[in-house]
DNA sequence: TAGTGGTCTAGACCACTTC
DNA sequence: AAGTGGTCTAGACCACTAA
């Protein structure tokens, strides 16, 4: 049998679904439920936890259990990367999708947060760099109006980036044109990417940067960008409240008996 | 600060990870914790429960709670569709890329299970058909070894399939040579595919199916596949436990001001 | 100060596995 | 029967918010 605090959690959960609790409305309080005998105090939270979980609510501390907004998933594809989009205009690649996605700019969505650091594991490898080897991190929290949706850490060679906008240490939001604009300017025009996805467990860190309820996951994304002669200009790893995006790809499918027209 | 049962958690999540606990050793037993004055016997259960939803550990009753081994990320690119794999042989694609990753081939690891079925609405949207109308669906549970994976479900329209190996009711593995190699046959080569991407919590249902622990959360993955005049010959939804996979995508970096050479 | 969710406890009892 | 994890309870106390 499905233990109480579920079945409680799933009536719930249905019954936002269908709309009978609309968002912003506020569930009955925990006490009230334990009076009404559904359950000890630690059996009622616990049936709250799951719906926040799921991203259904959010409780808070004298407040109460308010039904959450149902943003849709923002959708990711690779249009966002679109060279003109970043190229002919000064506009940051991230802001100029958010106009095409129809939503309006708003200033200060993003913090920023330049240092240079001895390369992670990771990012070393990424850019074929000796262990120890320095870099430049450039990490931003990019935010929906007032929610922070996801991090976003980009990594550069000193080489390709020293004396341009990207290391300038001015606080605040990114200068005009943004990473890939900069990178062009100084003669690295970026060509293809590779990205790499997976969900995991959040840090604490994370999930209070994020504001993630409890039991909600992160998707971490790796990308990698090169020229066209391969070499890698910027390595990114980006962490993203899981709820709230989907990704997708278009491409061809293939066929290593015929790599013409392949890059790859 | 931060809740007791957090500390605890984190305790052995760093132990594990340190290797401090070895795959397959016990963790101390609830009970020996309490007396351990470690917390009541609830706050050690949660620091367990959070240990399991990371994917660290496995409990059961009547064992206990035990490390569990760390499968490596399996790495899906898009090389698993390849041509060569099912068009020249007649292996299964995802029987090929099990073998290019060097993972040995077992048999039955698939369990099939074809049926006509009115369209939901997700299918019947990216095949293009009106509400209401049917479609074969191959719903396929696939598992590494004795340990399921994830479930795949393929959808395809009547006309393209009728007749074929695909509506075969025979139950077991997959004929011979898989589904694109079956619509390869019937006429339809296919030619690029859609992948959408997204982490959400699993039914109740599809965590019995999957076993997955609780807190565990998976990632659907939807794929529309077209032949070169844009028909969609198949839309498969598969589920996965989000902790054994990571994508990979390799892409061109667009330009909508220069749109030669590219399909889209 | 009153009202909300969040943590913790001690102990009862249940479900499953092994002997 | 004994031993393991899992659920539930009643109540104490804490942390945060609002008035």
């Amino acid at each position: 049998m499905a233990p109480k605090w579920r079945e409680l959690a799933d009536r719930f959960a249905e019954q936002i679904r269908s709309g009978e609790y609309e968002p912003g409305a506020q569930l009955p309080q925990i006490r009230d439920l334990v009076k009404a005998g559904e359950g000890s105090k630690d059996t009622v939270h616990k049936a709250y936890k799951a719906l926040e979980a799921q991203g259904l609510v959010t409780s808070s501390r004298g407040h109460g259990t308010v039904v959450r907004q149902q943003t849709p998933l923002k959708r990711l594809g690779i249009a966002r990367y679109d060279k003109a989009k970043w190229r002919d205009g000064d506009e940051v690649a991230f802001i100029a999708d958010r106009v095409a996605s129809g939503r309006p700019y708003r200033r200060n969505e993003q913090t920023q947060n330049v240092s240079r650091v001895v390369a992670p594991p990771l990012v070393a490898e990424a850019h074929g760099l000796p262990e120890g080897a320095e870099v430049y991190a450039r990490a931003r929290l990019v935010k929906e109006g007032t929610q922070p949706t996801h991090t976003l850490t980009s990594y550069y060679r000193p080489e390709h980036v020293e004396g341009t906008r990207i290391v300038d240490p001015s606080p605040g939001p990114a200068g005009r044109g943004g990473g890939f604009r900069v990178l062009y300017d100084a003669g690295y025009e970026i060509d293809h990417m590779k990205e790499e996805i997976f969900a995991r467990v959040p840090s604490e860190e994370e999930a209070q940067l994020l504001q993630l309820s409890p039991g909600e996951w992160v998707v971490e994304l790796h990308r990698t960008t090169y020229t066209a002669d391969g070499t890698v200009v910027e390595f990114a790893i980006g962490v993203h409240a899981a709820t709230r995006f989907a990704w997708a790809y278009d491409f061809k499918v293939p066929d290593s008996a015929n790599t013409e027209g392949e890059s790859k």
